[in-house]
DNA sequence: GCGACAG
DNA sequence: ATCTTGTCGC
């Protein structure tokens, strides 16, 4: 399958031309509410790190039979340092030949990092998501940026994380007694639909299964 | 100037 | 992210 980027860019930047990079993309970034009835597959996908390689995974799950339909592996060099608020930059250019492995595009993209919840807005969810213009969002298991307050413990509670005053995402406890993990919109879904999507899919363990096993094949390299 | 800091 | 055994608790 070929993609069809939108909005595409150069990946072999500087740390400032690609802040400037996210700060022009940006204000493309769409929250609106997914058409649930519409939604058959959804995309974990995670990118692991083993000396100077890096390894895409993506795993599409039927969200109605809760079954795996697809996956895909992509492995090269690494293209870009860890850099915080930079992280596209080091796992988009992994995530997207692997992403033309699949037989089709995903309906929802769910990331193993930020989305809006990031110092410019543009973490790698809204990234991948504004490139393909596709709903993607957040899914992380710690915070970049924001604050927020207790939670109760059980499964399905939340509370708005904080940033500069704005609701940049939410704190979620997708097991009971568990830390939470941090929603964030990514691109045409809604902060809340986000956060339905995250609890739903969290059948397992603390990570909802799409991205709980696109970790587990990055860092395997099987289911 | 001193911390914080997705993965 | 990655290096890694046992151990505490529901």
């Amino acid at each position: 399958m070929t993609l069809d980027l939108h909005h595409a860019h150069p990946w072999d930047v500087t740390p400032k031309e690609a802040v400037q990079i996210q700060r022009d993309l940006a204000p493309l970034v769409r929250e609106e509410p997914l058409a649930f009835d519409a939604v058959r597959t959804v995309a974990g996908l995670d990118v692991s790190v083993r000396d100077d390689r890096v390894r895409a995974a993506i795993v599409v799950l039927d969200v109605r039979e809760m079954a795996v339909v697809d996956q895909a592996i992509w492995e090269g060099p690494t293209p870009f340092p860890y850099v915080p608020g930079l992280l596209s930059f080091r796992e988009v250019p992994a995530i997207l030949p692997a992403l033309e492995q699949l037989g089709a595009l995903p309906d929802v993209l769910m990331l193993d990092a930020q989305g809006y919840a990031h110092p410019r807005r543009f973490g790698l969810a809204c990234h991948l998501g504004v490139l393909l213009e596709r709903p993607a969002f957040g899914v992380a298991k710690s915070i970049l940026v924001g604050k927020h307050g207790p939670l109760a413990e059980k499964k399905g509670s939340g509370t708005e994380l904080i940033h500069n005053d704005e609701t940049v995402g939410m704190a979620v406890r997708t097991r009971e007694n568990v830390k939470p993990v941090y929603v964030s919109v990514g691109h045409r879904v809604t902060l809340r639909d986000a956060c339905l999507l995250t609890v739903r899919l969290a059948t397992k363990y603390k990570l909802p299964m799409p991205t709980h096993l696109a970790h587990r094949l990055s860092y395997r390299g099987e289911l």
